[in-house]
DNA sequence: TGTCGTTTGAAATGTTTGTTTGGAACCCAG
DNA sequence: CTGGGTTCCAAACAAACATTTCAAACGACA
């Protein structure tokens, strides 16, 4: 095992940090379950051993890599509502405000400001849909205090909503949140001849906050007598 | 090789429907590529080489699953469209309808209109993160006539928004539909202890739909002089 | 310099993966 | 009843996987 009362001293935090580079990399456009410790291993150019020495376990390593990406951008989306709510005083924050502490951060999180946090969030997106347990336990640890946070500033602002409502579009807005920014590989779909700015991270947050803002203002829709309407027999075959 | 003038003989044909059930239903909780083979056929409790008789590989059966679920929803969209655009003449249709094309076929999919368009769609967000390279080729083959039609729609129904706004749009709106129908493990993350119909798929749509057309008729972001303000350093940590 | 804790390397562990095989069981036509 | 086509099953296959083992190499300290 790794010493605790001794700094390393060779290369070895040249390895460990080679190990977590090209598994991040990796992880991002493979997935977790299916980015083998060899093809890790060997992207590092380190042993295959290297992995469980230096981390334990494959599901260790992920863990670590998940935690480190995840920790600063949310971290950064409460520092960033922190701001707004002390210039604020006691008053409702303004809701454009508000959805761009939560969706510009993540696009800023890591060194270089462009391509990264997109290509990040693929990570979010992924980590969203594997079937191991461990994925979907820490993942509401990380978000818990961030949902609380920004759902009481919404609340706030948009006084009129019901909590429900604000459930429903606080899910709507992560969706379109991660969906814009995980889905490089989707938005092909979409794309014209025209368009460029795919990768041009400014520029989908100014288009996504208007989106979002919009979207969370729009009138409730007119309460359905709260669910009479029978079972609603399927429309379309 | 099955035989192609003669229909089969004995419990073939359940054999052959029970694979496909249990597959779909694995994929669906455990994505493709982490779903194994004999996890299916112990599911669908039939012999472990009969999914390479009956569909000749792992890769066939995939492909067959995802084709049949997503050919009849994109079907009744498309459907649904055109019963729009014929009523309306030639003038635009109303966005909400259009929007309601879009989203309300997803949860009438297959035989039980409850829970099954959720947890269908969930499907097509593991598909958008799957790593192997069929997945994201034929993927693009459903879905380029429906993007190519709502486009057109919405194109007419918003007249004043350039073809690179929209295209953002299109993409916003469809990562807040799947994500809200596909995310039903994330869900969680925004439940209070108030909320509860989580599963009402009617209900979903009816408060999806309204925050779709807010946001995509919201006023287009001042142009930020065609983006010419600095490479906007980064302003947050 | 010699020793000890730390790190690396190559090889082997045992498990799980998709796929293939050969024979038994079955149905229906001749 | 017999033969050919179809379906099923138990077993085995090779490949890929995470993990372990053990000896060699290394750096720091006495």
């Amino acid at each position: 095992m790794p010493s605790l009362h001794r700094a390393p001293t060779k290369g070895s935090l040249e390895t460990k940090e080679r190990i977590f580079d090209a598994a991040e990399a990796l992880f991002m456009d493979q997935g977790f379950s299916t980015t083998s410790l060899r093809a890790i291993t060997a992207k590092a150019k380190v042993n295959l051993a290297a992995v469980n020495y230096h981390f334990g376990s494959k599901e260790a390593l992920i863990r670590e890599v998940f935690d480190r990406s995840l920790g600063p951008l949310n971290g950064a989306r409460m520092a960033q509502l922190d701001r707004l709510e002390a210039a604020a005083g006691g008053n409702p924050v303004a809701i454009d405000k508000i959805v761009e502490a939560l969706v510009s951060p993540a696009l800023h999180v890591s060194h270089d400001p462009l391509k990264r946090g997109a290509v990040f969030l693929r990570l979010l997106g992924r980590a969203l849909s594997e079937p191991a347990e461990y994925m979907r336990a820490f993942l509401p640890a990380h978000y818990r205090d961030v949902v609380v946070r920004f759902r009481r500033a919404l609340s706030l602002a948009l006084p009129n909503l019901s909590e429900a409502e604000l459930t429903w579009r606080l899910h709507f807005t992560f969706g379109a949140m991660a969906y814009s920014m995980a889905g490089t590989d989707a938005v092909e779909l979409f794309t014209t001849p025209d368009d460029a700015d795919v990768d041009d991270a400014e520029a989908i947050v100014h288009r996504l906050i208007p989106f979002l803002v919009a979207g969370l203002k729009s009138p409730t829709p007119k309460s359905r007598a709260t669910r009479s309407v029978e079972p609603s027999a399927r429309k379309v075959a």
